[in-house]
DNA sequence: CAGACTAGTTTGTGATACAGACTAATTGGC
DNA sequence: GCCAATTAGTCTGTATCACAAACTAGTCTG
């Protein structure tokens, strides 16, 4: 029986993944606005995200404000593709005559 | 911002909700059995999809054994097609060159 | 009658999604 | 210079929930 990835499977994750994977690179406020989630939230899916593998976070500054930037891993990709795959299985459950 | 349905979210019940739409009825150990969930587990799962309107459960017996019955809801079918394309939406996020 | 099996349900627990409080630094008004 | 407000995140408290183990109710076997 295939599981699906629980890192991937939470909504706010899958989408912060798959606009990460179209993007190459992504700021905090920027998945914050497209997402529409509350910072705190946000930033404990990143965490999460990142120790799964699947982004890697890079710490900055933008002049002299702090500036951290998100990008989608290879095994990130991976999972992602892995995960939808899953999930086609899955949906290939029912039809049958 | 779509959401998802996180009744049928839960990959579980995503499972029972298949099966069922493609099986006109079922009973509790034919999903135990086919799901290969635990039997607390599937009576929780259930039971949500109950209270959600999501399946009708019909309990009988069989001879003089209990038996209860399983069968997915018109609503549940809708709700089942609403999420694969809230759930394609999500999939069409990425990809463009 | 005692022990084992069947078909579920109830309960306890550990994980976790989410938001609101908090931190640290910067900028603007006076 | 100083107070307030803003920015960029992180930390913490809470309420939910998936899961399995224990339990219930009743049947069958020896």
């Amino acid at each position: 029986m295939p599981e699906l990835d629980r890192v991937i499977h939470e909504p706010a994750r899958l989408r912060i993944l798959m606009v990460l994977s179209g993007v190459d690179e992504a700021d905090f406020n920027f998945l914050l606005s497209t997402l529409g989630l509350s910072r705190g939230n946000l930033s404990a899916h990143m965490d999460k995200l990142e120790q799964a593998g699947y982004v890697a976070i890079e710490k900055g500054f933008n002049g002299k404000i702090p500036h951290t930037v998100y990008r989608c891993t290879m095994a990130g990709r991976e999972a992602l593709a892995e995960y939808w795959r899953q999930l086609d299985a899955i949906r290939g459950l029912s039809a049958q005559p």
